[in-house]
DNA sequence: ATAGGGTTAGCG
DNA sequence: CGCTAACCCTAT
């Protein structure tokens, strides 16, 4: 209210939430893998995986994390091998590449490092057997059975097995593959135990029921089936502290002051807002900027990347610019429009218009494998507005990856190459949660996805936006919209779908961190454009590791699906574009 | 492993 | 058809 209080930190209000959601969801899926609920696991793990691609606060626990479940989708999957996370290997290769990241950058012991690569190895040579692949399993054999001493033996046998192709063997019956995901989880929460979620204390504080006190609980008693089950729980402590950070304006707080000043209070009975008001004054002497050491130091999004344009009027598609109000608890959405000239009087680079407000409710669809025939959300315009006449996709793909991008070009207008003033393209505004209904929402800038070859994949995507007052890129030359319609609500949705779509704010077509491609897939899942989050990691590994050391980059961030020279050329890309 | 030139996908 | 970001190839 009173003062604008924390507006050069500001994170978006998204951020910020998502790093609770990130957080929560991290926990529970976690949680599902200890009870053996791999579906469950499967479920929140794809939740975290959309999250990721929408802007969160970093935070240094955040790799940490990703990284665990990055290995553990991968465990998970390990017995089979028509799955692939990237795209050779088998996903049990993939955990043995992931764990080598994950004892790059948290000192795991040597002898618990190799004992997890050896059962690792073992297990697929076990799973290989067990399903007939004996060439792959003589390719594992020799790449991976190193002449380790204590693994001589094994390897004897294995090879004769091979050689004899034999699937079936006392060894092979041996093993339970869930022990051996037991074991692996094991490892993992060794190395990091991850601490309470923050909405998990909060909803707990708050005295809600059914939420046990202790971290990882066992079984089915922590799910509240009753109504709902966990989202809505999520959803309820999402909202709540939504609203209470709304009230007091901020969300300039970092997530973790927040949780040690929950953990100072152990005493004190309170209510959430009361927390919430604590932490706003930062009582704690070694609370240095929240900021300022995090390994993903900024996820703020930025204007990115293809948004270049090589200039003709009709530049600029309009940057949306989210930043949180320091008294409004709606961020607001600014849009530099085309034209920049035609309203460039009034607008600085940080001159947020404040009139300008938009309402979007974001949907998210949880069901992962929900296949939404969205015919009803999505506009069909999508698909007209650009009359595809390129349909000459090179081969089958059947359900190649549509990465489909709406190159949206744009130049950036080289302000500040510093973190100072990141200008965010985020373009959700408001969580809108339904009291009973309880779905979120989550609206994506789904590009057009077009290509009728198949429009959704199994990450469902819709956006309903609507956005009052929302000037915008007349530049369409009145094909599609042709009233100015001032303060119309309704507004022509076609052409905001373009637009959403094409600023990319960020497209997370990121072909998943932890869930597979189906072996079938896509040898070349064609092209995928550079979210502005990987752009973001890349910037900060850059940063931090000068740039020419990309494999080291690329190691050091949850990149998925990218490789050194990739990060190389997509930072030779940004040079060109000034992001950088 | 990286730099740098060449190639291609995908759009206007 | 031209353009560009992403991707590929290859010498170092």
């Amino acid at each position: 209210m009173g003062e604008s209080v924390g507006e050069a930190r500001s994170l978006s209000d998204e951020q910020i939430i998502n790093r609770w959601s990130f957080d929560y969801y991290v926990f529970k899926a976690l949680s599902a893998f200890r009870d053996a609920d791999y579906t469950a696991f499967t479920h929140f793990t794809s939740i975290v995986e959309s999250l990721v691609v929408r802007p969160v606060d970093g935070h240094s626990d955040m790799i940490v994390k990703l990284r665990c479940m990055q290995f553990l989708s991968r465990i998970n999957n390990g017995d089979k091998l028509d799955l692939t996370f990237e795209e050779p290997k088998t996903p049990l290769e993939s955990a043995l590449s992931v764990l080598e990241d994950i004892c790059r950058d948290m000192s795991v012991p040597p002898r618990e490092k190799e004992r997890v690569q050896q059962a690792i190895i073992e297990t697929l040579m076990v799973v290989c057997l067990r399903s007939g692949e004996f060439t792959r399993a003589e390719e594992v054999l020799l790449t991976h059975f190193s002449d380790a001493a204590d693994s001589a033996g094994k390897r004897k046998l294995f090879e004769s097995l091979v050689r004899r192709r034999r699937s079936s063997h006392s060894v092979l019956q041996l093993s339970s593959y869930s022990d051996f995901k037991q074991d692996m989880l094991d490892f993992i929460e060794r190395l990091y135990r991850v601490p309470e979620p923050f909405l998990l204390q909060m909803l707990r504080r708050s005295g809600h029921p059914g939420v046990s006190s202790e971290p990882v609980t066992s079984s089915s008693q922590e799910r509240q089936k009753d109504h709902g089950g966990a989202v809505r729980l999520s959803l309820r402590g999402l909202r709540q502290v939504y609203g209470v950070l709304s009230e007091r304006y901020g969300v300039s707080v970092s997530f973790s002051q927040l949780q040690q000043e929950l953990e100072h209070q152990d005493e004190q009975e309170q209510s959430p807002e009361l927390h919430l008001a604590l932490s706003e004054t930062p009582r704690d002497p070694e609370s240095q900027p929240p900021y300022a050491g995090m390994t993903i130091s900024r996820l703020v999004q930025e204007d990115d990347s293809q948004l270049s344009d090589q200039g003709q009027d009709t530049r600029s598609p309009h940057r949306i610019l989210v930043t949180s109000g320091p008294e409004s608890d709606e961020p607001e959405l600014q849009t530099p429009v085309t034209r920049s000239h035609s309203r460039s009087s009034s607008t600085s680079p940080h001159d947020r218009s404040p009139a300008r407000h938009t309402q979007k409710h974001i949907r998210m669809v949880l069901s992962s494998d929900v296949e939404l025939e969205d015919h009803a959300a999505s506009p069909p315009s999508r698909c007209s507005s650009r009359q595809q006449q390129k349909k000459k996709k090179k081969s089958d793909h059947s359900e190649s990856a549509l990465v489909s991008s709406p190159a949206r070009p744009r130049r950036s207008d080289r302000d500040t190459q510093n973190q100072s003033q990141s200008s965010e393209s985020e373009c959700v505004v408001e969580l809108e949660v339904k009291d009973g209904g309880s779905c979120i929402q989550h609206s994506t800038p789904a590009r057009p996805s077009s290509t009728d070859t198949q429009r959704h994949r199994n990450r469902s995507v819709t956006v309903s936006s609507e956005s009052e007052e929302h000037s915008e890129s007349p530049a369409v030359k009145t094909s599609r919209r042709s009233s100015p319609s001032p303060g119309g609500a309704h507004k022509r949705r076609r052409a905001r779908w373009q637009d959403v779509s094409g600023t990319h704010e960020n497209w997370s077509d990121e072909e998943s961190l932890f869930s597979s491609t189906s072996g079938r897939s896509s040898k070349k899942s064609s092209r995928k454009m550079w979210t502005v989050q990987e752009s973001e990691w890349l910037k900060e590994g850059v940063r931090r590791f000068g740039a020419g050391h990309w494999e080291k980059i690329r190691s050091s961030f949850p990149f998925t699906e990218r490789t050194a020279v990739n990060l190389k050329d997509r930072w030779r890309t940004m040079l060109k574009l000034r992001l950088v």
